[in-house]
DNA sequence: GACTCTATCTCGGTA
DNA sequence: TACCGAGGTAGAGTC
């Protein structure tokens, strides 16, 4: 990885077209190729960058970065403070938990947590148009499809409708009903399950985990 | 901005939990407080960050840094390879171009571009699932709802006909139709918008600016 | 390669 | 502050 401080204007042209005034900035460019142009802040994006894979032709004082798309940033260096090379090697990479994965996998498990009486038929249950989170039984025998979300938005409640329309399609299926089930809500998103007559469910994610545990405890 | 190359490993709890373990990364901490561990690939993104504001608190071998609302970064050091400390100073900030808002406000000023005979009657015109972008009149007196995009896709289509199934309840308005205004338009939002019964038009950006300097120029 | 959906999205706007 | 929408979204998974 390579860290060049510099005194530097770029301009970028591609998506959109940018431009940055002259000043000190961090130049990083990884092992892969990428380089990122980082100020002082604002978070850990940086003011412009160019992925991998991509063509840099470094001059003293001007670099141009290019990609197979026509994308390309130019940099004009000023003043070099700082040039620096590290090897870091392979890194072993990032274990997550608490995903949508999860979640579905868990309400997979315990589907009456959504609803009494609600029984599972199977996970990614497919459709033409991609597959549907859960699709269960309720307790009067009656299909209903879920899609799991962590946030539930107004997209989301839409995805659950084209599943529905599809669903209903099948004579074997309908009349399928629908259940968003989310850890959180935003009100817009209420109104529109709403106005599509899909039942939204608030799931405790944190909850689930404990009693996942606890049920480990006990046996 | 602090940048230290370090064997380290790290534990993040907060919005999930995550682990990376033992290898040599880049440690960066900018002016702001915003703490970012980066790997030599991957693209700009960092492999674990805490954004600011927050607190940093350094010992030699463990840091931790946490914010407000309980999220936790916890950085073991097994090895100091580099830390430098550069003054970078303020950022003038990057000036773009060719942003949907720009789109906007052109079309805001020249509505007949989109439709001969088109009339703005306000802009960012609210409904209870989201502000329209323009809402006109047409040549006879009709209602129009114009949403600006990029690029129209699908989600636009979508996202105008919610809007327009909004529109038509108010008695004052209805019967309203729609205007997909993009500078791009994908064969599938094409087909969903003549499903929809929305009018799809592909807007010349650099054409309208081209227009707008050409104005200034006669006055 | 194209399409779909997630994301510790980030970032900016606004109520 | 919270919510909402855009993004050079990026990135992963699927077909």
């Amino acid at each position: 990885m390579r860290l060049v401080i510099a005194r530097c204007s770029v301009d970028y042209e591609g998506r959109l077209t940018a431009h940055l005034p002259e000043a000190t900035r961090l130049i990083m460019v990884k092992a892969d190729g990428c380089v990122a142009i980082h100020a002082d802040g604002g978070a850990y994006k940086p003011l412009n960058w160019m992925n991998a894979p991509n063509m840099l032709v470094t001059e003293p004082d001007r670099w141009e970065v290019s990609n197979s798309s026509g994308e390309r940033l130019v940099i004009t260096l000023h003043e070099v403070i700082s040039d620096t090379d590290h090897f870091l090697g392979e890194d072993p990479g990032l274990l997550k938990d608490g995903v949508e994965a999860h979640l579905q996998a868990l309400l997979a498990e315990k589907p009456w947590i959504l609803e009494d009486g609600l029984k599972l038929i199977r996970r990614e249950y497919p459709t033409d148009i991609g597959p549907v989170d859960l699709l269960c039984t309720d307790s009067e025998g009656r299909k209903v499809a879920v899609e799991v979300k962590r946030r539930g938005e107004i997209a989301s409640v839409e995805q659950l409708a084209r599943y529905l329309e599809r669903l209903d399609q099948d004579s074997r299926l309908r009349p399928v009903r629908g259940i968003l089930a989310a850890q959180s809500l935003p009100p817009q998103a209420s109104v529109m399950a709403e106005a599509r007559n899909i039942d939204a469910v608030i799931v405790d994610y944190e909850g689930l985990k404990e009693a996942e545990s606890d049920e480990l405890r006990l046996f």
